[in-house]
RNA sequence: UCCCCAGUAGCUCAGUCGGCAGAGCAGGUGGCUGUUAACCACCGAGUCCGCGGUUCGAGUCCGUGCUGGGGAGCCA
């Protein structure tokens, strides 16, 4: 007999008078002559009650199941006679697959969010990490169908990249070379003799790369891994994520606005429409108040505020906020929450910063004092997403690589596409996670990811 | 990296002024019951994070290290 999802189970219609499921237990109630056993196999949040009595022939062993333990069960799906659930299963054979020790760490009660980390490999199996893992699958999903909807391509970007400063924080090192006998040359480690013949990093972004496939199939995005070596230690950060980058020719600033903040609404609808039970979940045990929070970012026109006249509003606001607020000051976490959370309460997109404070790739203004870009801002995560227009004039982004002393040689590839065919394009990255924060309510990055690397941990 | 807080049974925590190490849950045994975070009774369970110090005596006070959490910076 074919195995059957419990949650297909659960929504039928009418009784069934031989099914199959597997899964694992995760309680069992017993009364005089029967037992009472909720499996669970993932499909869903929710449990199917087995009914298992004492005419089975292993009755014995099925009153020491333990939660944990793995069973198959065949029998009728019925309605059930007791209140709670509509349906349940009258077995007629319950086969124990392997029974958990008592050991194991998982019990019927609530754990804390910290105790469940140390148990990375099994926090999947309870009712709150399954329900972020299937969100964090249904979102991927919503990215992909976002994108191919409009006629974006997906690109697959190097995850290995010999660039060895694209402008956004710490880079870990590859290599083959022995680390206990490095080969120098002039006092310097020679990567002449390393797998790449040059020194190699892990990818900070996938933007140069998606620039030279907008300029070529037009609107592309990536949606991969990448990796920081910053020593940050907070709950918004980790050393290994997964970011969307959409890159899009023909497209200014607004354009680029606009396609951040439809995404973000769609994705956050897509997950609305399609996973309503798992974020129930959350709207009632993690964030009382995500549901609201949810409709009102999916509802409401996102606010456009220029650099200059954000900082204009910080300085009359009146807070006494603890570091400065002045035109050419990057903005404190502090002053971009007062904004998003207090002054306009929904999410914020501030737009043309001082160029004094951003990469040298940013579109420079009419006014030779900002550059096009953009971060969106969203309530309690913060920066949710980061953009620009890019400078597609070659003096331009020459002259701006040379005031910030970098190497054009490396970027020979990069520069060309301002030779050969230049055009006004845009693009930004979203992260995916904080995105999954923002949906979830679950407010540490640390929980939205399978196996997460933070500074000091790589256990899994 | 900086600032603040925490570390006691498998888990969640209490532990008063420095004076015998505690509870609930989980586990085990028995009972009861179409139960549903089931219920009732009994039982076992400890490197009080490590190291050093003060003291007649330290879970408690002091120093230090480690681990975890929150905040800041960096950013997505």
């Amino acid at each position: 007999m074919q195995r059957t999802k419990i949650n297909v189970l659960l929504d039928q219609e009418s009784g069934l008078d031989a099914v199959l499921i597997k899964g694992w237990v995760r309680t069992r109630r017993d009364s005089k002559s029967f037992s009472f056993i909720e499996i669970n196999d993932g499909s869903s949040l929710k449990n199917i009650q087995v009914i298992a009595d004492d005419g089975l022939a292993n009755y014995d062993d099925i009153r020491k199941l333990t939660t944990g333990s793995a069973v198959a069960v065949q029998g009728v799906l019925a309605p059930s006679k007791g209140g709670g659930q509509q349906w349940e299963i009258q077995a007629t054979d319950v086969a124990i697959i392997s029974a958990a020790p008592e050991t194991y760490p998982l019990q019927k009660k609530r754990h804390t969010d910290e105790f469940l980390r140390t148990i990375a490999h099994l926090r999947p199996r309870t009712n709150k990490y399954g329900a972020a893992f299937r969100i964090r699958s249904e979102l991927a999903y919503a990215v992909h169908h976002y994108f191919r909807e409009r006629g974006f391509r997906y690109i697959h970007t190097p995850i290995l990249t010999g660039s060895d400063c694209e402008g956004a924080g710490e880079m870990f090192r590859v290599t083959t070379l022995n680390l206990a006998d490095i080969p120098i040359n002039d006092k310097q480690a020679d990567y002449s003799q390393d797998f790449f013949g040059k020194e190699a990093n892990l990818t900070v972004s996938g933007q140069l790369s998606a620039e030279m496939f907008a300029l070529s199939l037009g609107d592309v995005y990536t949606f991969g891994p990448t990796f920081r070596a910053e020593n940050s230690n907070t709950r918004r950060h980790a050393a290994e994520f997964w970011m969307i980058e959409p890159e899009m020719a023909f497209c200014d600033l607004a354009g680029n606005m606009d396609l951040g903040e439809d995404l973000i609404k769609n994705l956050i609808r897509f997950v609305m429409d399609h996973s309503p039970d798992d974020l129930a979940l959350f709207a009632r045990f993690v964030d009382k108040t995500l549901m609201a929070t949810l409709d009102n970012i999916v509802t409401s026109e996102f606010e456009r505020l220029p650099y200059r006249d954000a900082v204009a509003i910080l300085e009359k606001s009146g807070q006494s906020f603890k570091f400065p607020v002045g035109f050419g000051c990057d903005l404190q976490t502090e002053h971009e929450r007062y904004l998003t959370e207090q002054h306009v309460k929904k999410p914020v997109i501030l737009y043309d910063y001082p160029a004094s404070i951003k990469p040298f790739y940013m579109r420079v203004n009419d006014d030779q004092e900002t550059v096009a870009a953009m971060d969106i801002l969203v309530p309690s995560i913060g920066e949710i997403i980061g953009g620009s227009q890019r400078e597609e004039r070659l003096e331009v982004i020459e002259a701006r690589m040379e005031a910030m002393g970098m190497e054009k040689e490396t970027y020979w590839w990069y520069l060309e596409s301002r030779q050969f065919g230049t055009v006004p394009h845009s693009g930004f990255g979203l992260g995916f996670e904080r995105l999954l924060m923002l949906v979830t309510g679950i407010s540490n990055i640390r929980d939205v990811i399978p196996f997460p690397r933070t500074p000091g941990s790589i256990d899994f």
